[in-house]
DNA sequence: AATGATTGCATGAAAATTCATTTGATGCAA
DNA sequence: TTGCATCAAATGAATTTTCATGCAATCATT
């Protein structure tokens, strides 16, 4: 049976995203994390102050969302939040240490699940994989 | 500043995935069509019927939620829904006169918006970004 | 065919996300 | 400076999504 979808790229990429990534965020889940927990956390890591607006378009959320991710991992004590020097509409995320610890867990954890979801593909392939998605990024 | 996600391909996937899309859920929102409600009738387009829990898994999207998804454009005219002639445990969805039309107007903008977006792209390089994804989605 | 396990969908309650708007800080032009 | 537009973040209300669970149909084993 035909579908729009078999030959449509964007279908395809948001397919591919997913399933590349299901295997880890069933891990962080077995783990009480949240996607989007371990996208803040990420975003950050190591040492990546970070706006609200900036931590958004990261974690691929809206910016009233992400005001309220930042309330939760705040109280959980595993980020800080304080009003920019430079300019005091904007509010500086950074990593708490209890933060700092847990990301430096969950990103090795993403590097191996990373390099086991590769290790199918030549450097090469990789590659030219990353400058693709890179082209779309940039183009 | 070294981000940990600079070099995490899973990130540089899920973004290129969502810049890739922007525009054209803009002018899916300026249409007054939400993402989901477009990748329903993606999914069922031009008459490929499904189970809910096929398209939940076409379109990302948990089964509960689909079940209400489906009721709403169920309600609107858009799809059908009956029980399964093999197993009626299972709904068959297809998409309602109305939502064929719909459906048809909008994969005409999809495609004239891929192609733009691929313009910049000779079709060996496509090509090679297309075989990487379904890479990632078979192996 | 009967029993128990599994599968597919629906649904109530809870949680997360988003929209629309507000508040406060900056930048700019007159 | 004053006034006005813009920008970043917060917030109330509404929508959407999800979790946990229930129910009915099917499957597998005997």
């Amino acid at each position: 049976m035909i579908r729009f979808t078999d030959d449509y790229l964007l279908y395809l990429l948001a397919q591919a995203s997913s399933r590349a990534s299901a295997a880890f965020h069933k891990e962080l889940a077995a783990d009480g994390i949240a996607v989007s927990t371990w996208r803040i956390l990420a975003t950050l890591y190591p040492d990546s102050p970070a706006s609200i607006g900036e931590l958004a378009e990261s974690c691929l959320a809206k910016q009233p969302t992400m005001t309220r991710q930042i309330d939760r991992l705040a109280a959980a004590g595993l980020v800080t939040r304080n009003a920019s020097e430079e300019d005091r509409r904007k509010v500086e995320v950074r990593l708490a240490p209890a933060g700092r610890l847990l990301a430096n867990r969950l990103t090795s954890m993403a590097s191996a699940h990373e390099a086991e979801l590769l290790r199918k593909y030549s450097a090469a392939e990789i590659a030219t994989l990353k400058a693709a998605l890179n082209g779309i990024l940039t183009g």
